[in-house]
DNA sequence: ACCCCTACCGTCTGCTGACA
DNA sequence: TGTCAGCAGACGGTAGGGGT
């Protein structure tokens, strides 16, 4: 940006006529060719009017700009919290004095994984609208990284099918924008993988973890290689192959005690919990829940999913006062969390343990059933209208019972995409 | 009416080279 | 070395025109 347009932009920003910055320092006609870039002012004169608009005389050099991109790049990239905030703070009072159109599409783009990075997931709307606009003018890499991070954005939003539309678009642009950065490939198959997971396309989730995982291991990103033992156990489980589930989860725990990383140590164990206790090894996934609690004594949202596990299966064994005494704390840390999804959960086995009577009903028909519908978690409608309609079967109310498990029916088939 | 831009002309200032 | 003319560029003033 040239001196004359800085002085432009700075006096229209004080909303001060031409008239109003000259008065004293020079005349009006010259400020306005000093604006319009005709004329070269002395270095007193630039000096008077950028005293008066209260700025700087420093010019912004834009090569320092995108080094300091780059570093908030790979900072956003790491997941770097504390340093991704702290090159926020330096880019961010520079962006006005922009004029290049790339480099001001290219934070807008690195916005939006910021946004990200500090869960805002509403902010980023602006930023998305304003590189819309002027998509046909990005290059190939700025693609990239738009629909790398729009996917990445709409993953963390819980929209799926929106999320794998824009990875396949990042994917494509990787490739037609050449680049060559082993980690952003890395990242960008690590969220392909965890995109198709959500979608239940197992294959295509297996496929894009492993060929993250041979990326990151170059990489020697420990971490992360964790990370994709897990979603590969996941994976496998799901797809009932158990031996190769226990593999990766005794990988991911592997991995994660040598570099003692505590939360994927609860989250390997509430895994091979759940792996467990689908196979009716109840016990033993009791013994993996205790374990995967030591865990977690600071993510509270983890450890509720941990302790309504315990609940299940202490239920399943009909052992009613450990059930209740989980039960218990498991109600007020929802309550305290204010995890809504969880607390109904809990309420509901809450009747199991206690009694199914007609409340039971009017809290699942009225409450919980509307709920897990409306925040549009098939999961749980399919769970827990299945269960509803067992009561109802065990009661005799038949018309009731295949009334919900209709339901069930209709929200398992949503699931598996039929 | 107000704001801004532009063209044109005049003044002032600093630099350079010629000359006494 | 001092002086002076010539020149370029910074700056000011005025007038006219366009846009809101």
């Amino acid at each position: 940006m040239t001196i004359g347009s800085k002085i432009r932009y700075h006096r229209m920003k004080k909303n001060l006529t031409q008239e109003e910055l000259a008065t004293g320092i020079l005349s009006v006609s010259y400020l306005s060719k000093i604006e319009n870039n005709q004329t070269t002012a002395s270095t007193e004169v630039i000096e008077l009017l950028c005293s008066r608009l209260g700025i700087s005389l420093i010019q912004n050099d834009d090569e320092t700009l995108k080094k300091t991109f780059s570093e908030w790049n790979r900072a956003l990239l790491k997941n770097d919290c504390k340093e991704a905030i702290r090159l926020y703070e330096v880019v961010s009072p520079q962006i006005i004095d922009i004029d290049d159109v790339t480099l001001l599409n290219s934070y807008h783009i690195l916005m939006i994984r910021y946004y990200i990075l500090l869960k805002d997931y509403e902010s980023p709307r602006d930023s998305i609208r304003a590189i819309e606009k002027g998509y046909k003018n990005l290059s190939d890499k700025l693609r990239f990284y738009f629909h790398k991070f729009v996917g990445n954005l709409h993953y963390a939003r819980g929209s799926y099918e929106e999320s794998n539309q824009h990875l396949k678009d990042a994917e494509h642009y990787f490739v037609l924008g050449s680049i060559l950065d082993t980690e952003e490939k890395a990242d960008l198959f690590y969220l392909k993988a965890l995109t198709f997971v959500q979608l239940r396309k197992h294959a295509l989730a297996i496929h894009y973890s492993e060929e993250a995982l041979s990326l990151y291991q170059s990489l020697y990103h420990n971490k992360r290689c964790s990370e994709i033992h897990l979603l590969l156990g996941v994976c496998y489980r799901r797809i009932q192959n158990i031996s190769e589930a226990i593999i990766h989860y005794e990988w991911a725990n592997e991995i994660s005690k040598n570099i003692e990383y505590v939360v994927m140590r609860g989250k390997v164990e509430q895994n091979l919990g759940y792996l467990k206790s689908m196979e009716n090894r109840t016990e033993e996934a009791i013994a993996h829940y205790l374990k995967s609690l030591e865990f977690k004594h600071d993510d509270h949202d983890s450890k509720l999913t941990t302790i309504l596990a315990l609940v299940k299966d202490y239920f399943k064994l009909k052992r009613m006062d450990e059930a209740a005494s989980w039960l218990q704390e498991g109600i007020f840390l929802s309550k305290q969390q204010k995890n809504t999804e969880k607390y109904y959960e809990f309420r509901i086995y809450g009747y199991a343990v206690e009694k199914l009577d007609e409340e039971f009903e009017c809290f699942m028909k009225d409450e919980a059933l509307p709920y897990f519908e409306n925040t549009g978690n098939p999961h749980l409608l399919a769970q827990y209208s299945k269960f509803l309609g067992n009561y109802y079967q065990e009661i005799r109310k038949y018309k009731y019972a295949a009334h919900y498990l209709t339901k069930a029916n209709v929200a398992y088939e949503k699931i598996i995409g039929l």
